[in-house]
DNA sequence: CGCATTCGCTTAACATGTTAAGTACTTCTC
DNA sequence: GAGAAGTACTTAACATGTTAAGCGAATGCG
């Protein structure tokens, strides 16, 4: 046990029986990583059926939506941080799921995109994760989860100003 | 099953585009990874300025809370898997912001507490973490935000009984 | 042209997520 | 009451998240 102060006013430990900040389990991050977990969960043991990590997963399917994309572009799309994403490529192009040719315009940047042998490992996955994203929609229900999303993508608008850093430092 | 089977030479990054999984950017995980993410970013400058991380935050949380647990006990409240939290209460521990001790009745289990240090910590955490979070539902609103949580408790309880294990039968 | 600055990407370093294996202790069973 | 089986936790190993620094290639400007 902690013996705590007998300040009550500070909100420490002696106060978070009483008074809990908001509680624990209903915080907004927990609630959204604890419903991601339950989505993800469900698809991981495919996924590593295919010897595919979720993150290596998402980069695939950007790639194959879009062809061609730069690092940084894939980043944004595939929502990775540039060092994680450097780090995945390299290994997918060692797995020869990808292809990487530095652009002639500009040779910092590299064009990637997906193999013909990342397009068949695709093709190898996709049924079985469409059919789990099929059975999540059948029991929450269609027109709640496009609610939901509905809702997610306002949450990100509600946000997205308020600045990354500490105190807006207008960026304009 | 596969609503459309992928024809390897037809679904190629050309293909992709006619025929794309849906649209990866409103894929339910992403959706929630990046609403999460968004939110998270709120939090992080502040937590880090206090040298926290937000698994560390959220160990905290959970210990005050609660007053004291087991290790496996705040795993499950603080989300976080078994290893993850041996390692963070290790550090925890050198930093003294918690304290350890092994229960009489059964020595395999450990105690764990948050320590006089852990609770003024807290407290100097506290104003800021809980005047994002108000920012945050003013900006988003409150009742809406409520609609939120509940329907992302609802997609836990839908996926719940969704095996956690098998699901890849498709093996032989 | 010369050069500081910016840009695109990678590497580095540390913390966590994730799975598997190990360790120490308890309980069950015969 | 000794071994088998289970439990609580830790370690290990690898992949990713996160921030900072590094590097080569453009770019801006004198």
């Amino acid at each position: 046990m902690a013996k705590r102060p007998a300040d009550p006013a500070n909100a420490g430990a002696t106060a978070a029986r009483q008074v809990p900040m908001r509680d624990f389990s209903r915080s907004l991050p927990m609630s959204l990583l604890r419903a991601r977990e339950a989505v993800m969960r469900q698809f991981r043991p495919s996924l590593r059926e295919h010897g595919l990590t979720e993150q290596q997963w998402r980069i695939l399917r950007a790639l194959a939506a879009i062809e061609a994309a730069e690092v940084t572009e894939l980043a944004r799309t595939a929502f990775l941080l540039g060092p994680s994403l450097s780090r995945i490529l390299r290994d997918l192009e060692a797995r020869n799921l990808i292809e990487r040719k530095t652009a002639k315009a500009d040779l910092r940047r590299s064009m990637v995109s997906i193999s013909e042998k990342g397009v068949k490992l695709m093709a190898s996955v996709a049924p079985s994760s469409e059919a789990i994203y099929s059975e999540i929609t059948r029991r929450y229900g269609a027109r709640k989860l496009a609610e939901l999303q509905d809702m997610l993508a306002e949450l990100e608008r509600s946000l997205a100003e308020l600045g990354a850093s500490d105190e807006a430092i207008a960026e304009e």
